[in-house]
RNA sequence: GCCUAGGUGGUGGAACUGGUAGACACGCAGGACUUAAAAUCCUGUUCCCGUUAAGGGAGUGCGGGUUCGAUUCCCGCCCUAGGUACCA
């Protein structure tokens, strides 16, 4: 028999379907291990052989567990609620809910080919009412809750108000709105309904509130930060501006210290982790008040530098500063507004992109200095954020490039604070040296500074140490349609829960996916959707990561319809083991769902403070495009004669893509080339050593660009495992690199060689039950070794090449022993799968259940070596025999390296001067 | 600018805590089998010198350092990729 692996590979996946091979068990005394994949939002372009790299990755990790004996949970679904299908629907009209089932169908069939161990029948898509049901349920515990910092944990919302019944707002020390009302419990209970809700709605963790968005009038919704690069959308690069709305947000920030802790223990790579914790951004510093007696009030900054204090010479505002109208005076009112009108005007991405010109106007009144009561000018200028800090900045020109170059420009004071500080030509932020010209500061070291300053202040009431996080609340509304609707009504203009009972709150059916006339969201077109029939429904639905932030608890009981999943399955499987995905999800899906794994946590439901404990990010597959060049004629018109790409400097060419698909070791096709397009059916050739060879480029795999690789077309010629090796043996996991199919035959030719192992010349089975000798048993020990070692460390592609070694010693030992063959395949099991499992049932064990074998114990004395020819280095230069380097009969090199003899007494007297040993052994002698 | 990762043959890449750099694979060259092709197998393949050979020299982005010994550790620089930015 032929290795056939089309029909081998059909017929195994097959077998696996219809056994539920890949079911965890429900119950076993086998430890559980959880791995599982960044589920794919479906697009309508399917997969290409970039998407399953981090997939077979998994899912050779999940095989070799339960290979060890473990109860393996590996996953698969949907993230299927998102913008690309309600664009489609805005366009065709088409249901998204059609589009998206149709193109699940299609990446189901493209995953099954590949041989995947996902238990199927746990698959899970966000857009179906039974898994929403779940998401909207969250969002209710989120409305519920509200932040306790003394217990630094969410509680329920009923805990609040049983404290503002009995106490008042008096000493709750909570994450809220800033604007929140002090009361006592008398003025609590006489508090309308109405403005209880409103006071209640600045605690709770999902809130409602009129904040600055980042508006994308293009897509017609608002974005989160992380959806927004460099001031335009991440989803088609339009525009975005910024708008007040009043929006759904989720009070993250309140876990803005549990997030960064988190991050101390969890595996996870280490860019990934910093990716977090500047986007958390945590700076230590202090409050500071600036007192503005003629106003009875004060301007209040933050500072990282409090130990500068004396040396600031003005105060900054940013325009958008809420004093800023009142500060100003009567006589540089005309610079002010027209300084404001002039910041407004700049986009986001003009004010980034200019950070050379300096800029500011004078608002003419003075601060006191807290600590001198000296008078301090306030300013304003737009290099100060009123979204950071308190928008307003404390100006240090000795200490801060900024502050300097603001200085210089308006001719104001800079003063020396350090007597180390060269401040001639820049800013100076040194903490080295000792104060100057710092009052009761001088003469003292940054140690000793910060204290007292921080204790003088607050004795003075002026001030406090304080903690700044540059991470903001999570807007959690979108204007659109195809996504959840929020389990929220409107009565008296204030949002109420819907009853639990009646989620789901399912998506209603609309005429068009735009939004109304009267500019509301696309949910407003919905006919009668009424509460009740008369009360308004929240009309924004939830944002793309609300489905993805508590899928993995789904997975564990998928169907449950009394819970978001059973305790009993949620305290088994704990949290997710292994993680793989891509690292462009950084500072989005990983930090919410972390979020709301804490939220869930601390509000009972599970015992898991961070969600993936490992976490690896599979690079990106890029494209590799290949170029044609036509040459073109003295008027620049392109001919029907196409260069070679050594030859093209000889000509004017013009590059055109060409598929990839008719380009072999980058070999043009020519036939199929000619019937790759109409216009090419006439096409001639300039050859250079008789074929056409094409030119190269790295670029984003897309279907304009030729450069798309599908993997049902590798399979179709290759085959599913060798698919999976060549994936694997490219390079690293993590490491990005462009897809190029010129190897593959290699890995393919390897599998045949495997197939071989076991069969004649005339392709009949012929395995041998003799006791394998000494080097057949050195060689499968040696790969039982390496692959335990590389997958392990996740070092896929070096145990592609041992495999080929092993593969080869065995073809060359003509080995065809049952004892070798056998444990070979179980050790190949989770690189490939198909043939393994042909081959276990060719050798007469059950059909099906390689899977269920054990990983074969490595034993390390097949791989101890007999003989002592022993090579040292002598004097870090030549290598010889230690029997020759020192004149030693064999007999005592065997002793040395053994390590029974004392080795000093074999080098007295031969002019040694040092040896060295590594583990144990000599390496190196010093003559 | 800052943070992170990386820079090794014609190509993808290996070398796990410092110990024979270039495993394995592709490609290329030559050969065997075959009427021929496919498939398969064998040999060679870092560069330079040496007619072949024996042999010698250089070599892991660049310049230094530590060490008997450095792709690996340390210092300074250059380049590439990803992230991030008037964050006070």
């Amino acid at each position: 028999m032929e290795y056939n692996h089309q029909s081998l590979e059909k017929k195994w996946q097959q077998f696996w379907a219809e056994k539920g091979t890949f079911k965890p068990a429900a119950t076993t005394d086998k430890p559980k291990y959880y791995v599982l994949d960044m589920f794919p939002y479906p697009s309508g372009a399917g997969l290409h052989v970039g998407h399953p790299l981090g997939y077979i990755a998994s899912d050779i990790f999940s095989r070799y567990k339960r290979l060890k004996g473990f109860n393996v949970l590996h996953p698969m679904g949907y993230d299927s609620f998102g913008l690309p299908a309600e664009q489609y629907a805005i366009q065709t009209g088409q249901h998204p809910a059609v589009t998206t089932e149709a193109n699940i169908k299609r990446y189901r069939e493209q995953l099954d080919n590949i041989g995947f161990s996902y238990d199927w029948s746990r698959e899970v898509r966000t857009s179906e009412p039974d898994y929403y049901k779940w998401t909207q349920w969250i969002f209710m515990q989120l409305f519920n809750a509200w932040y306790n910092v003394d217990a630094d944990k969410a509680e329920p919302i009923d805990s609040l108000i049983k404290r503002f019944e009995n106490n008042g707002s008096e000493g709750v020390n909570a994450v809220c709105d800033e604007d929140v009302t002090l009361f006592t419990a008398a003025e609590w209970k006489a508090f309308s309904e109405e403005t209880q809700q409103l006071e209640l709605l600045k605690y709770r963790l999902a809130y409602l509130r009129e904040s600055t968005v980042n508006w994308c009038a293009a897509l017609g919704t608002v974005l989160a930060n992380d959806e927004v690069i460099n001031g335009v959308s991440e989803r088609g690069g339009y525009p975005v501006e910024q708008k007040k709305m009043m929006q759904w947000s989720m009070r993250i920030t309140a876990y803005a210290d549990r997030l960064l802790r988190g991050l101390d223990t969890v595996d996870w790579p280490e860019p990934l982790v910093e990716m977090q914790r500047n986007w958390i951004g945590k700076s230590v510093g202090a409050s500071v008040k600036f007192p503005l007696p003629q106003f009875v009030s004060n301007i209040e900054v933050f500072t990282t530098r409090v130990d500068t204090i004396f040396g600031v010479s003005f105060i900054v505002l940013a325009p958008e500063h809420e004093l800023v109208d009142t500060l100003t005076t009567i006589g540089q009112r005309a610079e002010i507004e027209s300084y404001k009108e002039k910041t407004a005007k700049k986009s986001e991405l003009d004010r980034m992109a200019d950070t050379k010109t300096v800029s500011g106007a004078f608002t003419g009144s003075y601060a006191k200095h807290p600590l001198t009561g000296a008078d301090v000018p306030i300013w304003i200028a737009d290099y100060v954020l009123a979204g950071y800090g308190t928008g307003a900045v404390m100006a240090v020109p000795s200490g801060d490039q900024r502050d300097y170059v603001f200085a210089k420009h308006f001719n104001l004071p800079i003063i020396a604070i350090s007597d180390v500080q060269d401040i001639a030509e820049e800013a100076d932020a040194t903490k080295e040296g000792r104060y100057i010209n710092s009052d009761f500061i001088d003469g003292m070291v940054y140690e000793e500074a910060v204290p007292a300053l921080i204790k003088r202040l607050e004795e003075l009431g002026l001030g406090k140490a304080k903690i700044n996080y540059r991470m903001r609340d999570a807007i959690f509304g979108r204007q659109r349609y195809w996504g959840e609707p929020v389990p929220v009504y409107f009565k008296e203009g204030l949002p109420y829960l819907i009853e639990e009972e009646e989620l789901p709150l399912l998506l209603p059916e609309v005429d068009k996916y735009l939004p109304t006339e009267t500019g509301e969201p696309p949910l407003g077109r919905a006919d009668g959707w009424k509460y009740q029939g008369k009360y308004d429904y929240e009309l924004s639905t939830m944002p793309g990561w609300a489905g993805s932030s508590w899928y993995w608890f789904r997975y564990m009981d998928p169907t449950n319809k009394e819970s978001f999943a059973a305790k009993e399955a949620v305290d088994y499987w704990k949290s997710v083991d292994l993680y793989i995905g891509g690292s462009e999800h950084a500072t989005g899906h990983l930090l919410y769902s972390r979020f709301w794994n804490k939220v869930l946590k601390d509000l009972g439901y599970h015992n898991e403070e961070e969600p993936f404990k490992k976490l690896i990010n599979q690079g990106m597959i890029q494209g590799r495009s290949n170029f044609v060049y036509r040459v073109l004629d003295d008027e620049g018109k392109g001919t029907n004669l196409f260069v070679s790409h050594g030859l093209r400097d000889q000509y004017s060419t013009m590059a055109l893509h060409v598929d990839v698909n008719i380009v072999y070791h980058d070999v043009l096709d020519t036939a199929k080339f000619k019937a790759f397009r109409p216009d090419f059916a006439n096409a001639e050739f300039i050859l250079e050593d008789g074929k056409y060879i094409c030119g190269t480029e790295v670029e984003k795999m897309s279907k304009s660009k030729f450069n798309v690789v599908n993997p049902d077309d590798i399979i179709e010629t290759y085959g599913a495992d060798t698919l999976r090796l060549y994936e694997m043996f490219l390079g690293p996991l993590e490491q990005s690199k462009p897809w190029n199919t010129n190897g593959i035959e290699g890995v393919y030719k390897f599998l045949r060689k495997v197939w071989r192992l076991f069969h004649d010349a005339e392709g009949k089975l012929v395995i041998s039950d003799e006791e394998p000798t000494k080097a057949e048993y050195k060689a499968l020990h040696k790969i039982i070794k390496k692959v335990e070692e590389d997958i392990e460390r996740f070092s896929f592609n070096t145990s592609v090449s041992a495999f080929m070694i092993c593969v080869n010693e065995l073809t060359d030992l003509k080995c065809n022993k049952r004892k070798i063959l056998q444990d070979l395949i179980i050790v190949l099991e989770p690189y490939a799968p198909h043939i393994t499992e042909e081959l276990w049932a060719l050798l007469g064990n059950e059909a099906g259940t390689i899977s269920y074998a054990t990983y074969p114990p490595f034993r390390p004395e097949y791989l101890v070596e007999s003989e002592f020819a022993y090579p040292v280095s002598v004097n870090g230069k030549m290598k010889m025999n230690l029997s020759l380097a020192l004149d030693l009969d064999p007999k005592a090199v065997e002793e040395i390296v053994l390590g029974n003899a004392d080795v000093q007494r074999y080098l007295d007297g031969k002019g040694v001067k040092k040896v060295v040993f590594v583990k144990g052994k000599i390496i190196n002698i010093v003559v």
